[in-house]
DNA sequence: GTCTATATTGAGATAGAC
DNA sequence: GTCTATCTCAATATAGAC
């Protein structure tokens, strides 16, 4: 966090608004109203531009959801090549993964909260579930292999474990803001003793 | 499951098709694509009625969308009113409701599984909002309860808790399939597993 | 109860000037 | 990089016959 921005942009041209404000606009009206409910009108209006500008940035509205989709997508995937998913026992390597989606949730809350709730409506759409299932997929072989050491109840199927475990995970976005009284870190680690512990004292 | 049908329809007028089977049908289409990118073309051919027809059953498109959403909406609150939710130490009422709201989610898996898309974007959705939110404070007070007997962890806030436990409920909507392996009672019972005592072996 | 035909509105996208 | 004006298409909903 607060890493130096490794492409500053060019700056050329007029001033004008980057196609970074564009992006930010665009994923957050398509939040509030929904995809295909946000027109290329309400979107210009909030940024101040006419319809026509914004496909000077873009040039579909679809290449925004594909910008967005895939911001939050390489972040998941990152995770998994991080040394602390890759290295270790499982259990220790499931808890790292499971407190790092927490935290790639929120460091890119408006890109994730789009991303879980692709349906597969276009060939963009299904190209981002795709990789969201590959990233399903590795998370419950980790699970397995969790089970196999013995560090994970073996009474449920991990596919369904799995399911649930991220299904909670994953509900976060519905709820949490940066601006309210739980921090990342206090957070994750919340999610972290439920899932491990469950809600019994 | 399996009663008598309480409301058996007077059948007046011509044969033609059934007010439930254009709900049942228009369900299915707006799960598929989303409510609002559901024409009611598509919904036409579907069903293979003419645009037109549609309209004798249902006055307007949203009309569809607030039957589905009272189904779902009278499933949960109907589980608060049931006499196990009523009844006993809160420790015991909160895993009737849990186990309950997984049996509603799966009964009425395409209204529930539409109510959870619900984003509050016209004022048909927003009522629907407004008795998610009371029927999740009813919840939040149970599990605050559970917490002053001691049955449940006193160290997470109780509507974080409310708020996990039930995020992993609803995500049962994205992949449960009623022809699949898992039974509901399996089902039902696994979460409660996890819920109560985490995925730790 | 269903049809065909159509009124009306708003969408995504483009042309071409500045 | 942004604008105004416009094209084209598809949407919801309605009118009125059968």
């Amino acid at each position: 966090m607060a890493e130096p921005d490794p492409t500053p942009p060019p700056k050329r041209g007029r001033p004008g608004i980057g196609q970074q404000a564009v992006l930010d606009a665009a994923v957050a009206a398509f939040i509030e109203h929904g995809y295909d409910a946000t027109s290329m009108g309400l979107l210009s209006s909030r940024l101040g531009l006419s319809k026509a500008a914004i496909y000077h940035h873009f040039p579909a509205k679809v290449e925004l959801l594909r910008a967005a989709l895939d911001e939050a997508l390489d972040g998941l995937e990152g995770l998994l090549l991080e040394d602390g998913a890759l290295i270790g026992e499982a259990e220790q390597r499931l808890a790292f993964v499971l407190s790092g989606a927490v935290h790639v949730l929120i460091d890119k809350l408006p890109y994730v909260t789009l991303l879980l709730r692709v349906r597969g409506n276009s060939e963009v759409e299904r190209e981002a579930l795709r990789r969201r299932r590959e990233f399903d997929r590795a998370v419950t072989a980790l699970v397995s292999a969790a089970r196999d050491e013995g560090s994970v109840r073996s009474d449920i199927d991990p596919s369904v474990v799995t399911r649930l475990i991220f299904g909670m995970v994953n509900s976060i976005v519905e709820w949490y803001r940066p601006e309210g009284p739980e921090s990342a870190d206090q957070l994750a680690s919340d999610v972290l003793a439920v899932a491990l512990e469950g809600l019994s004292a």
